[in-house]
DNA sequence: CAAGATTCCTGGTGGC
DNA sequence: TGCCACCAGGAATCTT
């Protein structure tokens, strides 16, 4: 799915090419109107003066004050060459060279808004969105302190996008197998020790992925159409059955938050 | 408020 | 081009 990586991956290569450039007219394509697709009409004559990402969110803030802001959910795909089907969303743009931007999305998973001021609380998740894992903003002790306030399971933790941002279901099971933490030990009750490996343990996990142009398993790709190649070098995810990387013993599968999730019973503690 | 469950949606998969 | 029930999953929304 696409996580932090590869909405990285796809805001790099979005940056040079939209930047600057003033929207003719936005709206939806093969789409019901409705809150996945709001006020697409007002970015029309504002200048995009910037491409940005906040966990899995790609947010564009524009010249009048608006904001265009991106959720690629499962299957969304941002593209300059023009899809067969599922179209959702066509932003055009002045000028003459690439001037037309897609978002296909099969599943409608995803979201394409534009936001006035102080309209985030339409996208709650983006508008309580927790730091950033590969910036300073990201300290261990901010971590601790706020996997200390609840129980739930550390992977729900995780995927919340509250304790911290980007974290989805691949990079939540590579992350706590590398730190050896059960996916079901209750947030609250990791030692000190064990949150700062599994501080660490993000960090690595989600900017390997980065610098391998994310993970592609099925409908993710880059914005040229390539694939993230990080898939061969997942340890856990979609790997059930199969032996532990470390252990040799075979991975297991279960749910937690409605949530697949694959780990090392063996090698992962609670 | 917290936590868990349900919903949205359709291509891919596996069983028959 | 066989048919079809079932599954995957991020975030919003509903229920407890």
């Amino acid at each position: 799915m696409p996580e932090l990586p590869e909405v990285e991956t796809v805001k790099k290569a979005l940056a040079p090419w939209l930047t600057g450039r003033k929207v003719r007219r936005a709206g939806r394509v093969d789409a019901p109107e409705g809150p996945k697709y709001r006020g697409l009409e007002r970015a029309a004559g504002q200048r995009i003066e910037a491409v940005t990402r906040l966990g899995k969110f790609i947010v564009m803030p524009l010249s009048g004050g608006d904001e265009l802001v991106v959720h690629l959910g499962m299957t969304g795909v941002l593209t300059g060459e023009e899809p067969r089907d599922h179209v959702r969303v066509l932003v055009e743009l002045e000028g003459r060279s690439q001037s037309r931007l897609w978002f296909r999305d099969p599943r409608r998973f995803g979201r394409f808004v534009c936001l006035g001021p102080g309209e985030r609380e339409h996208l709650p998740t983006l508008a309580r969105i927790g730091p950033e894992p590969l910036s300073d903003a990201f300290a261990v002790g901010a971590f601790a302190a706020a996997l200390g306030k609840t129980r739930v399971a550390v992977k729900a933790a995780l995927l919340g996008q509250r304790v911290v941002a980007g974290v989805g279901n691949i990079y939540a099971d590579e992350a706590l197998f590398r730190a050896r933490i059960h996916p079901e030990t209750p947030s609250s009750a990791l030692a000190r020790g064990r949150v700062a490996k599994l501080h660490a343990a993000i960090r690595e996990v989600l900017s390997e992925a980065v610098a391998d142009g994310g993970t592609t398993l099925r409908d993710y790709r880059q914005v040229d159409g390539s694939r993230g190649e990080h898939a061969e070098r997942l340890m856990v995810y979609g790997r059930d059955g199969a032996p532990c990387p470390v252990c040799g013993r075979a991975l297991v599968r279960t749910v937690i938050g409605q949530r697949g999730t694959t780990f090392c019973a063996h090698c992962q503690r609670r």
